[in-house]
RNA sequence: GGGCCCGUAGCUUAGCCAGGUUGAGCGCACGGCUGAUAACCGUGAGGUCACGCGUUCAAAUCGCGUCGGGCCCA
C-alpha cells in the first residue's frame, strides 16, 4: 500500500521503497462486504485502516524489510499505461522512508529527485511519460496522452477506483513549490542536462573555504560549510532563449561533443563570421564532424549564476588581458545577504576552484536583510515595504547610510524603524549644529590657513583642549580598530557618542566664553584650531559613513582655506590617530569632572537653585579613593556655576547637622515616673553637646547629664539615637565616587549676579526676537519694580551691558520705556520690563 | 523534516565569542539650560534578559530542549 500528494506521477511509478530498519504486516481486512489483502508497516496498521474505513482485520504474517525487497507486484494502471508493459516491479529499501501514512513509499524515478537516484542505485527504468510542457506523452497511453498533468489528479484516482486500487482519498494543505514568477505549480521530470561535476571538488573546497576570512565566522564555518558538504554536481543548462549559449556542439551521429573556447575559434571552425554570438544567430551554426555528419549547438543557455560566478576575472578582462588579473585576484573582500550562501558566494567559489583550484575571495562579509519593524519580511501584500528613495527623499542619504550601518551588527536582520532614522538624523543635526557653532565667530574673525595651525598654539591650549584633542585621537584609534573587524555598527554607535557627548554637551559648552573675547586673544585663537583640528578629523573619520556631509565640511574648513588641497575628503588617506595627543589619564579626570557636575546638578535641583544661580561652593567627598581634578578646576567652577571646589579626603565628610531622637525602651525602665521630662529634656538639648559629653567619658562609663525643668538627668548612650543630615544649605548628590554637596546659601553677591544673568538671558532672547547679528550694538532699558532686587542688579550694570552689547544701557526703577521691542518678564516674582532696539 | 542565525524596558537596541551589580536612545512624568535655537540638558518611573531543564560558588552570557521570527535546503 502506497500514498502521494501527486496521483498524476502514478503512471511513471516503478517501485516502491520500504525502510530497511521497519517491520511490515500482511493483514486481511473487510468493510462493507469487501475483503481486501494490504500490506503496511506494522507500527502504521490501525492509523491506515482506519482512514480506509475498514470495520475489521486480521493479521495474516509480518515481513521484514528483507522479506518485502523480495516482492514484486504490477502496476495498478498497467492496462492504461503501456509503457509500464516492460518494466519489472520491485520493492526497494531506502534511508528516507519514515514511519508515516503507510511506511510504503511510491517511487517514480521521472517525477522527483531521490526518486531518480534510488532508480539509478538499482538501475532501474527512468520512465517518464510526461514532456517539457507538462503534457503527458504517448508513452502514457491513449486515455492520458495530452492531458496537463496537474489536471490529470482526478483521472488517475477514478481509474484507481475503477480498478479496485484505491483505499482512500482525502484533501490535505501541504506545501509544494511553485514559480515565484507565475505562480504555476513546479512539474518536477526527468530531463537531460549540463553538470559540472563539483562534488569531486568538495573536500578541496571546504579547505578553500576554512582559508577565507569571514564575518561573521560562522558565516563560513557553519553554514557555507554545511552547504558545501552537501554541495551536489551543479546544473549549468537551462532551457531558455536569453543568456549566454552553452558553446558546446554535438554529433548526433557519432555522438563527439567538442566545446569552443573563443569567438575567434568558433569563427575559424565554422568558417563563418559571426556578428552576433547570441542566440538565434548562434543557433544555426553547424560544425563538421571529422564522422562526416554535422554537429549541432546544445539548445540550452547558462544558468545565469554561471555569469555570477566568473565576475571576478570577467571584471578583469582576464583571460584576454592578464595584467590586472595578475594585480588584482583574488578579491581581498566581497559582501552579499545571507541568501547567496547558496547563490554567489557558492558559485564563484565553485567556478574559480574548476578554473584556478582556488577561492576568488580573501574575504567575506554575509549581511542580513531588511525586515519590517515587527521583524516580518517586507510584502506587497502586507503593504509594510519601505522604499529606499523614501527614507532619502524624508531624511536624506546620509541619514539613511548612517541609520543602516549603526542601527545592528551588519550580519544581523535590520527591523526598519522610521523612529530610529529620525533618531539618527537628530545625531546628525547635532554634528551638523556643532560645526556651524564656530562660523560665524571664525568669519568674524578672519580665520584663515595661517591661524588653523594648531602647533602654534601649544602652550596656549587649556586643559579642556588637549582633552578633546585626546578624545578624537582615541577616536580615530578605537575608529580605526573597528573598521579592521568589520564591527560597522559599533563605529556609528562610537561616532555618535563623541558627536553628542564630547563635542557637542561638553566641549561646546566649555568653549563658548571665549569665542566671544573680541580682540586676537591666543586663548580664543587656541579653541578656534583645536575646533578646526577636531572637526577635519572628524569629517574624515565620518566620510564612509556620511559622504555628503563630510564632503561640505571638508569642502569648507579644509579646501575653502586651502586651494592646493585634495579636492574631495574621499581622496584622502584615512586619518592616523596621533598618539601624541592622546592623554588616558586626562580623559579620566574629565569623565570624573562630568559626573561631578552632573550630580551638582542633581544636587542644585533637590535644593531648589537652578544653574544660572552662582553656589558660593561645591564639596567633593569620596568614600573610598583620592578624587584628582588634575588641573580642572575651572572647567568645573564654570560648569557647575560655583565659585569654590572643595576635595575632602577619602572618608571626610562636611560639617553635618546631627539630629537626635529619644530610645523610649531604654529611657523607661531607668527613669519610669520622669521618663516624659527625660524625652523634653532630650528634645531640648543641643546633640553636638550631648554627643560631646559622650565622647569624653570613658567606654564603660559614658553618659551625659542634661538639665530642664530645674533638674538633672544622666542619660545614657543607649537612650538617644544621633543621626547626621546635611545642614540645609548643603543640599547633595552621589556620584559614582562617593558623594557631592551644593551650598546654597544665598549672599548679596551672588544674588547680584543671579538676578544680572536672569537679565542677560532675557535681553539676548528679546535681541534673537529681533533677528540681530551677534555683533549689533543696542540701546536697552530695564525697569524693574523692586528697589532691594535693582539694587542688587544696579552692582553689576557694566556687566549686563557689556554681555548684550548695549551701547546705551539704562537701569533703573519707573523708567520709561522705549525701544523697537517692549516686554514684561517675570524673574523670581518680581516684574521686569525691557525695552530694546538696534543701536544707530 | 534538516542546517545556520535572532529573541534583553511600550518601541529600537548594547552587553553574549572570553560567566561576576543588564547599559543606552525613543516615548512618558517632573525640573533645568540656551547668541549651536525648527536645538539641548538633568532627574524619575519602566526589565521573570522568550520559556523550561542542566553545568557552575556564580548564567542575559556555556550546554540541552520547547516556542516565535529570518535565510537556505528537502
Amino acid at each position: 500500500m502506497i500514498w502521494t500528494t501527486t496521483p498524476w506521477t502514478i503512471p511513471a511509478n516503478v517501485a516502491v521503497a520500504v525502510n530497511p530498519t521497519f517491520e511490515y504486516s500482511k493483514v486481511r481486512a473487510w468493510k462493507d462486504g469487501q475483503v481486501d489483502t494490504l500490506i503496511m508497516a506494522s507500527d502504521l496498521v490501525e492509523p491506515v485502516l482506519k482512514v480506509g474505513r475498514y470495520k475489521d482485520y486480521e493479521l495474516l504474517g509480518t515481513l521484514s524489510a528483507k522479506e518485502m525487497q523480495e516482492l514484486k507486484y504490477s502496476h495498478p494502471l498497467l492496462d492504461l499505461v503501456p509503457g509500464q508493459k516492460d518494466i519489472e516491479h520491485g520493492v526497494y529499501a531506502a534511508d528516507f522512508v519514515t514511519a508515516e501514512n503507510t511506511g510504503c513509499v511510491h517511487i517514480a524515478p521521472g517525477h522527483g529527485l531521490e526518486d531518480y537516484e534510488l532508480g539509478l542505485d538499482h538501475h532501474l527504468k527512468i520512465f517518464c511519460p510526461v514532456g517539457e510542457d507538462g503534457h503527458y506523452t504517448a508513452e502514457a497511453g491513449e486515455k492520458y496522452v495530452g492531458l496537463y498533468v496537474k489536471e490529470a489528479d482526478g483521472d488517475v484516482i477514478a481509474d484507481l477506483e475503477e480498478r479496485g486500487k484505491l483505499v482512500a482519498q482525502g484533501r490535505l494543505a501541504h506545501r509544494y513549490g511553485h514559480c515565484w514568477r507565475c505562480k504555476t505549480p513546479i512539474i518536477f521530470i526527468a530531463t537531460s542536462q549540463w553538470f559540472l561535476r563539483i562534488s569531486d571538488l568538495r573536500d578541496k573546497m571546504l579547505d578553500e573555504v576554512s582559508r577565507v576570512t569571514w564575518y561573521p565566522e560562522w558565516a563560513g564555518s557553519a553554514r557555507f560549510s554545511d552547504w558545501i558538504r552537501n554541495a551536489r554536481d551543479w546544473c549549468i543548462s537551462r532551457q531558455r532563449y536569453w543568456g549566454i549559449p552553452l558553446p558546446i556542439w554535438t554529433c548526433p551521429a557519432c555522438g563527439k561533443i567538442e566545446v569552443i573556447g573563443t569567438a575567434e575559434e568558433l569563427e575559424h571552425r565554422s568558417g563563418q563570421k559571426l556578428a552576433d554570438l547570441h542566440r538565434p544567430d548562434v543557433d544555426s551554426i553547424v560544425l563538421d564532424c571529422p564522422c562526416g555528419e554535422k554537429m549541432k549547438r546544445s539548445p540550452d543557455v547558462f544558468d545565469v549564476w554561471f555569469d555570477s560566478a566568473v565576475a571576478s576575472w570577467a571584471t578583469l578582462r582576464f583571460p584576454s588581458h592578464e595584467s590586472e588579473f595578475n594585480d588584482w585576484w583574488p578579491a581581498d573582500f566581497i559582501t552579499e545577504g545571507h541568501d547567496q550562501t547558496r547563490g554567489w558566494f557558492y558559485s564563484q567559489l565553485g567556478a574559480s576552484m574548476v578554473s584556478f583550484g582556488r577561492a576568488p575571495y580573501k574575504s567575506v562579509l554575509m549581511h542580513g536583510f531588511t525586515l519590517d519593524d515587527q521583524g516580518r519580511k517586507m510584502s506587497k501584500s502586507i503593504g509594510n515595504i519601505v522604499q529606499p528613495e523614501e527614507v532619502v527623499a524624508k531624511f536624506g542619504a546620509d541619514i539613511l547610510r548612517a541609520y543602516v550601518l549603526g542601527a545592528n551588527a551588519p550580519w544581523e536582520d535590520l527591523h526598519f524603524s522610521w523612529d530610529a532614522v529620525e533618531n539618527t538624523g537628530r545625531m546628525l543635526n547635532i554634528f551638523w549644529n556643532a560645526y556651524r557653532f564656530a562660523l560665524p565667530y571664525m568669519v568674524l574673525d578672519n580665520f584663515d590657513a595661517s591661524k588653523a595651525d594648531l602647533s602654534q598654539y601649544k602652550s596656549s591650549l587649556r586643559p579642556e583642549d588637549r582633552w578633546i584633542l585626546s578624545r578624537i585621537n582615541s577616536l580615530t584609534e578605537a575608529v580605526t580598530d573597528c573598521m579592521e573587524q568589520y564591527l560597522l555598527h559599533r563605529i556609528i554607535r562610537l561616532i555618535s557618542d563623541f558627536i553628542l557627548e564630547d563635542l557637542s554637551r561638553w566641549y561646546i559648552q566649555l568653549v563658548r566664553p571665549r569665542t566671544w573675547i573680541e580682540q586676537d586673544d591666543p586663548d580664543k585663537l587656541a579653541a578656534y584650531a583645536t575646533l578646526y583640528e577636531v572637526l577635519v578629523k572628524l569629517s574624515k573619520i565620518m566620510a564612509p559613513f556620511t559622504p555628503f556631509l563630510s564632503e561640505t565640511i571638508y569642502q569648507n574648513l579644509v579646501r575653502g582655506l586651502d586651494e592646493k588641497a585634495l579636492p574631495s575628503v574621499h581622496m584622502c588617506d584615512w586619518p592616523r590617530a596621533d598618539k601624541d595627543w592622546i592623554d588616558k589619564r586626562l580623559e579620566a579626570s574629565m569623565l570624573l569632572v562630568r559626573e561631578v557636575s552632573e550630580a551638582a546638578s542633581n544636587a542644585r535641583q533637590k535644593g531648589g537653585r537652578k544653574l544660572r544661580w552662582p553656589v558660593s561652593e561645591i564639596v567633593i567627598a569620596p568614600s573610598r579613593d583620592m578624587v584628582d581634578l588634575d588641573n580642572l578646576d575651572s572647567v568645573l567652577r564654570g560648569q557647575t556655576n560655583s565659585k569654590k571646589i572643595t576635595v575632602l579626603s577619602p572618608g571626610q565628610k562636611p560639617k553635618m547637622d546631627l539630629e537626635m531622637a529619644p530610645v523610649h525602651k531604654k529611657i523607661g525602665p531607668v527613669f519610669k515616673g520622669e521618663a516624659r521630662a527625660v524625652v523634653e529634656a532630650i528634645a531640648a538639648a543641643d546633640p553636638f553637646e550631648v554627643k560631646r559629653m559622650f565622647d569624653q567619658g570613658e567606654i564603660s562609663q559614658r553618659e551625659a547629664i542634661l538639665k530642664h525643668g530645674g533638674k538633672e538627668y544622666r542619660i545614657t548612650p543607649e537612650m538617644v539615637l544621633f543621626k547626621e543630615l546635611p545642614p540645609e544649605n548643603l543640599s547633595a548628590a552621589e556620584f559614582s565616587r562617593g558623594f557631592v554637596y551644593v551650598d546654597t546659601t544665598l549672599t548679596p553677591e551672588l544674588e547680584a549676579e543671579g538676578y544680572a544673568r536672569e537679565i542677560i538671558r532675557r535681553i539676548q532672547d528679546m535681541r534673537k526676537e529681533l533677528d540681530l547679528r551677534v555683533e549689533d550694538q543696542i540701546r536697552a532699558v530695564v525697569d524693574i519694580e523692586s528697589k532691594p532686587i535693582l539694587d542688587l542688579a544696579a552692582q553689576k550694570k557694566e556687566h549686563i551691558a557689556s554681555e548684550v552689547r548695549a551701547a546705551d544701557f539704562q537701569l533703573g526703577l519707573g523708567l520709561k520705556l522705549q525701544g523697537k521691542l517692549i516686554k514684561d518678564w517675570d524673574i523670581e516674582g518680581v516684574c521686569v520690563r525691557i525695552g530694546i532696539d538696534k543701536a544707530a
